[in-house]
DNA sequence: CGGATTCGATGACTTTTACTCATGCCTGAC
DNA sequence: GTCAGGCATGAGTAAAAGTCATCGAATCCG
């Protein structure tokens, strides 16, 4: 008894065809090949995998339950082929089928799913993975291959990694509608006294760029909570506290909320984001496609 | 530009081999073919595919990123397609590749797993899915081709299953070691007078046929608990109470454990098992299988 | 440096695989 | 009985996949 051999995804197309068509005749019309076509693949099909997938009554074929248990295989390897297939289309493109991509987390909550969003978008056959860390674990993750490209807060420094800057910008002040210094124009330092602070998480609080201007312009506040920086709009909107951060950050948060408004904050406490990935990664078509994005993505945020 | 059609494992095959080989001589001295044809058979692919695989380098073949990429894809789709070499061996052997089985709590923590583990030793190809439910629902689930299979408690009717009557045994009693019963070698309906009982879960409380008989015998009881059957033993081990069930699931529920004995009880209560399957669903291999396997794993219980 | 060996590509050719064309037999409808 | 449609098969054709022989390039070794 010779092995099963699978080696022709053609004739298992001219038996699915033919399952569902119900004729010889008709599968081949389909296909656009003869009748005798269909009739020898599929008596060689059978010989092959020495299964009857159809008995011969009355001069019709009909299929046995063995050919309905191998149509439902053969829809599922169809299914592995189609996925191979796009992803040697987004080889062609990109040169890579697979991206993995991590994220500081005041990127990771809108920006850069919507980048992310945008990629597929523009080329389905992309797998992509990603994660949200802190900003010194995304250089490390990409320094050793576990992650093609990083979002990060600048600066950073690396000797194995590329850097590049892609948004300088100025912090805002988040505060609950209907707040007090919600009426003004811009919040000043000198508001801060008094008032409740929300931060977001920091290994070191003393790190907290905030904190650290309020000292040098001796303005005690009231108190502060910290938080994941995911959760501050819902703690500002709940009276807890207000906030500065940065704006990509804020807008990704004040999505669909009404009950939080942003202020220009003075004086100005900037933020640095950038894209970093190995030099010996470096892809030229997917950089090139990313960086489009990302910068028309950018375009969408206010200054 | 001609579309991405992927038609030929073989030249995929080749692909791979060449890879792992370093060189296209090494790559057809292990695939039995000349240099000129694993030449040939890149040269095709590269075009097919639209992307260059291989750079001619110093009269060697240097994979492309491309390349590493497209292998890691290969080597996923012929593990699929080795999936579905077993599944046409399942078919070729028993008629069919997949088997859904359902069976009663009492048997779905010892006795049909080992049915399962058997029959995917001896046929890798299966594919099978295994729920736990009470008598009636197996029953339910195989009249209405959710499952192909199932094992049931006796009797049961039905005019679309066929029932095939696999087991009747007679219930044994089940006593923390050191217990004052366990010095026995026979457990009386009389001995459970104000003792403890723990009892499985009923639908009807009124059913269970250990109470049915103590009140015939005018014996009353300390106490009983109710439990899922699953968990009787480790009840019993902990001193809740003492039980009385078929001896198939109390031998399941004992493997690894010292701290509980199981004694004959008198007067006898019967309990009796089966197979179900619809009639329509007769496969008349896989039948086969299933009820020797069956049978010799009911050698390895107690009568 | 020259010769030997190994490498990959390619022309010409051969073998294998997959199909077409034509035909015959069977079945069901009218 | 006739006709239309179905499937299988002989003979033949076309396409795909390979072999054999050869060439130029590269490397190794004495």
């Amino acid at each position: 008894m010779p092995d099963v051999n699978i080696h022709s995804l053609k004739s298992l197309a001219i038996f699915k065809t033919l399952l569902e068509a119900g004729s010889a005749s008709q599968a081949a019309r389909t296909l656009g090949i003869t009748q005798s076509g269909v009739s020898r693949s599929l008596a060689q099909l059978e010989e092959n995998l020495g299964i009857q997938l159809f008995l011969r009554e009355k001069n019709r074929l009909v299929a046995t339950p063995e050919a309905h248990e191998l149509y439902e295989e053969i829809l599922r390897l169809m299914g592995n082929i189609e996925e191979l297939r796009h992803s040697v289309l987004a080889l062609k493109e990109f040169g890579t089928s697979r991206l993995r991509i991590a994220a500081i987390p005041g990127l990771a909550f809108g920006f850069v799913p919507r980048l992310i969003g945008t990629l597929l978008e523009q080329n389905r056959g992309f797998s992509i993975s990603f994660d949200m860390m802190s900003s010194h674990d995304v250089l490390r993750e990409v320094e050793s291959g576990h992650a093609d490209i990083g979002f990060v807060t600048l600066p950073v420094s690396s000797r194995l990694v590329r850097i590049e800057e892609w948004l300088t910008t100025h912090a805002r002040c988040l505060l609950p509608r209907g707040h007090a210094l919600a009426e003004k124009d811009e919040v000043t330092i000198e508001d801060l006294r008094d008032q409740y602070l929300v931060i977001s998480n920091q290994p070191n609080v003393g790190a907290d760029p905030l904190l650290h201007l309020a000292a040098s312009h001796s303005i005690s506040i009231a108190g502060k909570t910290e938080s994941n920086i995911g959760a501050i709009a819902a703690l500002v909107a709940s009276g807890v506290g207000i906030s500065v951060m940065n704006p990509i950050t804020a807008t990704d948060q004040l999505v669909g909320r009404s009950d939080v408004v942003m202020r220009p904050f003075a004086p100005t406490i900037s933020f640095s984001f950038g894209m970093v990935y190995r030099e010996d990664w470096k892809n030229v078509r997917a950089l090139d496609s990313i960086r489009q994005t990302g910068n028309e993505l950018l375009k969408t945020y206010p200054d």
